[in-house]
DNA sequence: CAATCAATGCTAACAGTGTCAACATGACTT
DNA sequence: AAGTCATGTTGACACTGTTAGCATTGATTG
């Protein structure tokens, strides 16, 4: 967390957009609750906080890449997770279990998702972007259920296993429960739709 | 949020600290995402920020104490569903519902408790306060499940249950899913533990 | 009743923040 | 070589949480 560039660094810096969301990205790896402060941040860099406006209109816009980035990251981990599953049915709940360990492992980073996911300008930058990451979730629920159910119940099963593995990761992330992927496993396969 | 009492005002308040909390009440329940400021809410007020360092250790346990509070109501509010239904089965079902209904009522309330229900200073305050606000979940679970499960399956049912309930309601205030009550039902009676 | 004292209020100040305006530097274009 | 524009800088403003020190009051004593 050192000033990249102490000495002898140039007046321009070369590509600060970048080095900044590394920055940040390190911060959110390294600390539970990082204070991802605009100055801070300038400072850990080796910058004046004001150099962060020439890529960023505003701090808000900063976290809003940094959430963008990391759903992106979410989104590979659960399409890789699927793949190595072998796919089907099998692949769609290593998604869901990939879903709350990547939360265990990341909990800043999702914490920050969640906190401005739902933003205006989150959604301009890139409308499908939440999509991208829950796609697997919302296919693979789809390859599973029976094909002859009504598509409100199809919608329900939809927001019943999302919302298994979002809560289940929140209340991981604030301490409520116990970290055991084994229960993690149970909890998620526990989504079964048995007919109603 | 005018400033009260904002002529012939005492130089006591009387009761600050109840009325800072309740202040803060009404801002939670007016905005959707409220900027608590310590000053901001000693101007509505009509005090100095000091002042309220007399009744707080801090900002942060002031948040706690509004979150403490919350937290109180939203077992009220479960407990009253769940003899408004008469209790067992049918009252649990209303348990988890109410969880998501009062959840979108009261959105900026339920994320300022899970903000800060996993520090330590809440617990401390009042070990049992999470406890309370979803020990009507636990019981109704245990109740609601075949008799001879193993226990590991019925933590796994328990968290399941929170799960769905906890992860709906933050979807739905994240803005990730739309409010519909007959689709919160479906959803959380969806959890219906059959024999794995 | 008067004196004291603790509770509760106040102002001033400090460090920190996000943000803007104005100026400086340097790399690329013509 | 000259000029332009992206990118950096400093300085300032308004805001925040917090502390120190002082003022006022209601309650508790002698």
């Amino acid at each position: 967390m050192l000033p990249v560039l102490p000495v002898n660094a140039p007046y321009h810096h070369g590509d600060l957009r970048a080095a900044a969301l590394q920055m940040g990205m390190e911060k959110l790896a390294d600390q539970e609750q990082p204070d991802l402060g605009l100055r801070a941040l300038a400072r850990d860099l080796g910058v004046s906080a004001t150099a962060l406006y020439r890529h960023f209109p505003n701090k808000d816009a900063l976290l809003d890449a940094l959430a963008l980035e990391g759903l992106s990251r979410l989104g590979h981990s659960q399409a890789e997770a699927a793949e190595a599953a072998g796919g089907g049915e099998a692949g769609f709940a290593e998604v869901g279990i990939t879903y709350v360990e990547w939360a265990v492992q990341h909990p800043a980073l999702l914490r920050l998702i969640y906190s401005r996911v739902g933003r205006v300008d989150l959604a301009i930058d890139d409308p499908s972007a939440m999509g991208e990451a829950f796609r697997q979730l919302r296919k693979g629920i789809a390859a599973k259920m029976p094909g002859d159910l009504a598509p409100e119940e199809r919608t329900a099963a939809t927001l019943h296993a999302w919302s298994v593995v979002h809560g289940l990761a929140m209340l991981i992330l604030d301490g409520q429960i116990d970290y055991d992927p084994a229960m993690i496993r149970k909890v998620v396969l526990m989504t079964d739709f048995c007919a109603p």
